[in-house]
DNA sequence: CTGTTAGCGCCTTCAC
DNA sequence: GTGAAGGCGCTAACAG
């Protein structure tokens, strides 16, 4: 029981697509004052919303921008969904959010879903258990801008961040600090920027000669319990880390929980810098020195890339921005000394996990 | 440059229907074996996805759900928005999320645009400064679930939590406890649930005849500095509050802000007691006592409220389910003594916001 | 079993 | 200035 073009040109006498024309206010032309007022009102007695879905079968696109990340959720990425949302409606477009759960099949069916809807273009930080899907996409011109994630090998329009170089950043500072037995503790990490922490990483390690142990690094899933288990198993190595670079927001709280229930305090026993910063970071038990990634910002170029896309005609050169983390100091990084937690007499382990 | 069923068709030699009759797998009846095989080949050689738009405006159906929300970045919409995105895709759905910022215009907006795309069903939770389109809603039988916030002047599909009773719980256990001057501290205060817990916390208040004092209760907006300005001009009362009841996590970390700069300490120096829990709150410089909102049961049931509305063909009854808040005891609340924040020398003051 | 026809609501030529 | 006609891609009813 919806009012379409037809009832209203029904109530103002005159032809739908005169309607259509009055309604879409191509008032730069032709039209009497007369009837563009009939219409007017009768639009307006009716309650007339036009039908995007004709609309949209019609003009073959769709004032819609589709967004698809692995974890709404996330601080991080539910940041970048509300700058995402609020640009697209500044700009007259429509946002639909996708949530992956970190799961190639439901991206692929996702992004499926969201041409079949015809979205004019795409926002996608992939899963990258494969890349043919996103390859494709390119191939096709097909608007597409990705965030948070990247791919080396091919080229496409992405925001992206210097994690290497924040991770290298920070190992090197723990380096100068006297540590030398520095630990990773990361999700996923076959995603972009877990690759790049890592080789950031590696290369401060290498360069300032720390310890390169295999057993220092351990990666899991974007989880707490992950988290928490990567870090008691670093903890209970012979030789285990006297500072720790972590990689995600959960995972640091995980990793937080194993410290707390060892009676490790920061920074005297356990150097902690941690990737992804929140609005609770200072808040925390011991607040963390945090890698900051510029979530709006990152919103902001994501929008503004993807809508120069949308905007000009001719396909263009991928383009790739970078947009800078911050480093913000609160103090949970110390230098190395004697009773780091290798030293660390055990307090009484509470084995539950919460 | 996209396939259609046409295509398919050509490619093998049958009639658009018959396509489209075997693609949406009416396995049901009537299809030859080698037709059927053709087709599919066709369409896997093709790669044909079907258009969901010409498939909604034929249907008059989109398969798609309208989420409406006043804040994605928040942990608690963020929690509900992650249920739904994934309860709907496995029923077939697909989700869009809108962000209205607590903007009533924005919301009335959304709700155009998302009807205007056909969507199945919607599920809101209101800015609640008018009622006018909700209640248009409502009379026109569109599928509809509040929730979070609700209307208790005419009825509609809704998931509610019961604040009024946790809030009264909250502050009669502190009341109990000997505190006599109560804090309340929120955000907007015509939203639903806030309301009931103001109203709780003024049952409990009068009921255990605890002081009540407008001066105790202070609202604002949804944000950290609005937490912390109330908490500052509650703790600048001559007589100020002993305990706190906190409505809404990013003011918890403001007030949180305030306490750490006014080196109180809790519960010795203050007590608390939080609304809405979140993953970070056992980690916070003082674990808080939080009434625990059960995200992910409201997530279910307002899909369960509006699939069942969607599945059945009779306008049904309007529906409220409550679905029960979980006390945390996280020791963030102590017995009434002396040396309360009334009493306390105050430490050095910064009075820089961060 | 499969083809034909019609139309969802809208927009855009092309006439008048 | 405005009306008429056609079609976006799909599905449902009706033929055959």
């Amino acid at each position: 029981v919806k009012t379409t073009l037809k009832d209203v040109a029904a109530l103002s006498g005159v032809h739908p697509s005169t309607v259509s024309r009055v309604l879409r206010g191509k008032e730069s032309l032709q039209i009497s004052q007369a009837t563009r007022h009939k219409i007017f009102s009768a639009a307006k007695k009716l309650d007339y919303q036009p039908n995007q879905t004709a609309r949209a079968l019609r003009l073959k696109k769709s004032q819609t921008i589709g967004l698809v990340i692995p974890n709404i959720g996330s601080p991080y990425f539910a940041g970048i969904a509300k700058i995402l949302d609020e640009e697209s409606s500044k700009a007259g477009y429509t946002l639909i959010v996708c949530d992956t759960n970190e799961n190639q099949k439901k991206e692929i069916n996702a992004v499926n879903d969201l041409r079949g809807r015809g979205v004019d273009g795409l926002i996608i930080a992939p899963v990258q258990d494969t890349d043919e899907q996103i390859k494709d996409l390119v191939e096709k011109n097909f608007p597409l801008v990705l965030i948070d994630r990247f791919y080396d090998d091919f080229k496409t329009n992405a925001i992206v961040c210097n994690d290497e170089d924040s991770a290298y950043l920070a190992v090197s500072k723990l380096g100068e600090l006297g540590h030398h037995r520095i630990g990773f503790i990361c999700g996923r990490p076959n995603v972009y920027p877990v690759m790049r922490r890592i080789a950031g990483y590696k290369r401060a390690v290498l360069e300032h000669h720390l310890d390169l142990d295999p057993d220092l690094s351990s990666a899991g899933d974007q989880s707490l319990e992950s988290g928490y288990h990567s870090a008691k198993k670093l903890f209970s190595l012979t030789s285990p880390p006297s500072a720790l670079l972590l990689s995600g927001t959960i995972i640091t709280i995980g990793v937080f929980k194993a410290i707390i229930e060892k009676n490790l305090s920061i920074p005297e026993n356990i150097s902690i810098i941690g990737f992804t910063d929140t609005i609770f970071a200072p808040y925390l038990r011991q607040p963390i020195s945090t890698i900051h990634h510029q979530v709006k910002r990152i919103g902001h170029e994501a929008f503004k890339l993807l809508f120069k896309i949308l905007k000009s005609d001719q396909p263009k050169e991928p383009e790739t921005i970078i947009v800078k983390n911050l480093m913000i100091d609160r103090g949970s990084v110390g230098a190395y000394s004697q009773n780091q937690s290798t030293g660390q007499k055990r307090g009484k382990e509470k084995l539950k996990i919460g």
